[in-house]
DNA sequence: GGTCTGTTGCGTACAACGTATCAAGAGTAG
DNA sequence: CTACTCTTGATACGTTGTACGCAACAGACC
């Protein structure tokens, strides 16, 4: 099945230019086994160093110009594999998905989603373009991996007896609020760092972005002024993480009797 | 204090191309209460008609040129008024959350945080853009509007009780919620939209993107393939929203003993 | 009314990006 | 060795964001 004699079918598509109508799915166009030839660049390679750049210089850094010249290849060398940036995108995400281990199947269900959460937002802190990708498509996309997770939430809540609905509803609210709350800390986190406006030393010392500040200033927001005074685990992502993460899986637990 | 005689200071700052050090935000410098000269381009306006753009054409439709185009402008002369495209987005952002109407106070935490956030969904549906931004940085920037829907969410959970902490958290975990999952409500939307594989009757019927359809097909995904194909409310994102809305509520009631 | 001052908008220009197209190269099968 | 196919290279185009300097206008003061 693998190699015919004469007019042998193309083995793989050349990446078709993403014409409107039949967008094979990346995924299936990788999908057949590389009849090999000369092969200095595999997508597994090229998902490798574009990780690379924009784990240690930030997403925009990541240009396919940027890319080629780090796979030592000419700027148009990588669009054989990719049908463009997006799909470029699409590769990084499901590389950094694959590291993610699979749970082990012997704990609760309440264990092993929270497990998942929690890793996945170790996941995202490892690779914070994760939740600024400049694409959109490629920030929700259903990718293998990022499918494999949804699986495996879907099989931990398996024992617990949910219709089909409800186990959907419970996982993507789980998934949603994981991705949700990871943004949000690596966009504050980012704006945090940002900072270096002279004389504004109670950003430093409220811990708050420069631009969060003036908003306070402005008097509109006095619950919030008034919270973010007094509030201890400001500073501790992780808390905050870990503490609506157990407030959800608590919601689901006693809306859905399990 | 608005007009001095001679050597007046400056009124605005004229967007000081964000140099690094410091960045005043945005809205600072647009809080000066413009003093008036021939004044054709406002800020209001310039948000108004990129507003306009991105809801009729999509988010990659707004660029500088044809925002200037159609403020009947010069391609350069937005530029007095936001110091760069992240500006520009910051400001859509705004006016967009500008929409949402304060709640009536006389409710209780619960419906007035369920009512922000099924408010909040119908905003994103009405400007899909607000989740598909290229930016990052605006996808989560503080802006006036954004920080008022989390004041009104605290100052209704003031009643409660809670501490400083369980506040800002219960609304974070909303918030994130909401954001998380809008964005992949309208994600999956798009990518539905997109399809028009022919001889892809499966995608039809199960209605599913036809890059999902080639992924379960694999097999890899036993549990995910069996609920997708039994669950009823798959194609009810707004009953999928408020299930898993519910759920988060019963959980901060239960946890937070309210 | 004339002049001065500073803000507002315009025009040009450039570097960087994504990507289409075609020619050349490497490798295998016969 | 020859023919064929898949892979990479080179070149180039259109579009984007934006830096820079100059011209036009409004109002304040003499």
């Amino acid at each position: 099945m693998a190699g015919q004699k004469k007019k042998s079918p193309p083995t793989r598509t050349p990446a078709p230019a993403e014409a409107g109508a039949s967008r094979t799915s990346l995924w299936e166009r990788l999908a057949t086994p590389a009849p090999a030839a000369r092969t200095v660049l595999t997508p597994e390679r090229i998902a490798e160093v574009a990780v690379g750049i924009a784990d240690a210089e930030g997403i925009e850094a990541v240009t396919m110009r940027r890319l080629a010249t780090e796979l030592g290849v000419a700027p148009m060398a990588a669009y054989r594999y990719v049908s463009g940036k997006d799909d470029l995108l699409e590769l990084m995400v499901d590389r950094a998905y694959g590291e993610l281990a699979a749970p082990e199947p012997g704990a609760g269900w309440r264990e092993t989603l929270r497990g998942l959460a929690v890793r996945t937002r170790e996941l995202v802190l490892r690779h914070p373009w994760l939740v600024q990708l400049p694409s959109g498509r490629a920030a929700v996309a259903p990718t293998p991996n990022r499918v494999a997770l949804a699986e495996w939430g879907m099989r931990a809540l398996a024992e617990a007896g949910l219709s089909a609905d409800e186990t959907m509803a419970a996982v993507d609210t789980v998934g949603s609020y994981v991705q949700g709350r990871t943004a949000a800390e690596v966009a504050t986190r980012h704006l945090m760092a940002a900072q270096g406006a002279p004389g504004d030393a109670d950003a430093l010392r409220t811990s708050m972005a420069p631009e969060m500040t003036w908003l306070i200033r402005t008097g509109r927001y006095p619950a919030f002024h008034h919270y973010i005074g007094t509030a201890r685990h400001k500073d501790d992502p992780q808390w905050q993480f870990e503490t609506g993460l157990d407030c959800i899986l608590d919601g689901l637990a006693t809306r859905l009797h399990i």
